[in-house]
DNA sequence: AATGTCTATCGTATTATTGCGATAATAAAA
DNA sequence: TTTTATTATCGCAATAATACGATAGACATT
C-alpha cells in the first residue's frame, strides 16, 4: 500500500485534503506569505529568501502551481509567480466552512 | 534526504504546516467532519463510517491526537474521541489569519 | 479465572515526499 | 553565434506516509 484510497471519499473531502497538503510544508507557507506580502514574485527572489536550494524551491513552486494556488508568468529570463485569486478564495471558503462549525460540548460527556 | 528542514523556518511556519498536514488526508477530514456533526465519537463508530480497516482508522486518530486536534477519553471498553476546542480555535485563527490577506493584484504586472 | 469487546500497536509492503547536485531548456544580450 | 542569466527537470538517496493483517492490551462481564 502506501497510497491514499481517494476513491472511497467524497470529491470535496479529497479537495480539502489536497489543498491542506499544499500548505503542509513550512517552505510552501513561507512562499505564500512572501507572495502575499511582497510585490516581488520572481522565482530567484524566493530562492534568496528561502534557505533551500534552487531545485528544491522550484519543486515547491511546482506543487503549489499544480494544486492551482499559484500561477507562473514567463517574463524572460525570469518567471513571476503569483497567487491565483480564484483558487485562493476557494481555499478560504473551504477552510472557513470547516472552522465555522461549533465544537460539540456534549461529546464524551 | 526526505526530511523537512524545519529548523530553518519559523516556529509559526512549522506549526501552520503541521496543522495543515493533519488535515491533508481525506480520512482525517472525514473524521473531523463526523465529530463536528455527530455526537457519537466512539472509535468503533468511526471505523464503521470510514471504509478503512480498524488499524488504519486508529492510526489516523493517533495523528490527530498527536497534533492536538483530538483528545481521547477512555470509556471502557470504548474510547471516545472529541475535538480539542483549544487547538481547534488555534487552527481556526491561524488559517483565518492567512486567508484574510488580500491577494496583491499588482503582482506580475 | 475465563471470556468477550473494543482499541492500540507491531510488522511489513508499497508509495509519496523532501532535498539537492547536475544538467537541460529558454530567451535575451553581446 | 556565443555567452549569460534564469528556471525546470532528471536522477538519486533518504525519510515519511498509507494501509492492513495479526496480535497485544485494557477492562467489564460471566
Amino acid at each position: 500500500m502506501g497510497v491514499t484510497k481517494t476513491q472511497v471519499f467524497t470529491e470535496k473531502q479529497n479537495r480539502i485534503a489536497d489543498l491542506a497538503k499544499a500548505l503542509a510544508h513550512p517552505a510552501r507557507i513561507a512562499i505564500i506569505q512572501h507572495l502575499l506580502k511582497e510585490k516581488s514574485c520572481v522565482c530567484g527572489d524566493l530562492v534568496e529568501v528561502l534557505p533551500l536550494a534552487q531545485a528544491t524551491v522550484s519543486q515547491h513552486l511546482k506543487e503549489l502551481k499544480n494544486i492551482g494556488i499559484l500561477h507562473g508568468e514567463i517574463n524572460p529570463p525570469r518567471v513571476c509567480y503569483c497567487i491565483n485569486e480564484t483558487v485562493w478564495l476557494e481555499a478560504k471558503a473551504i477552510f472557513g466552512e470547516i472552522f465555522e462549525s461549533e465544537v460539540a460540548v456534549t461529546c464524551c460527556k
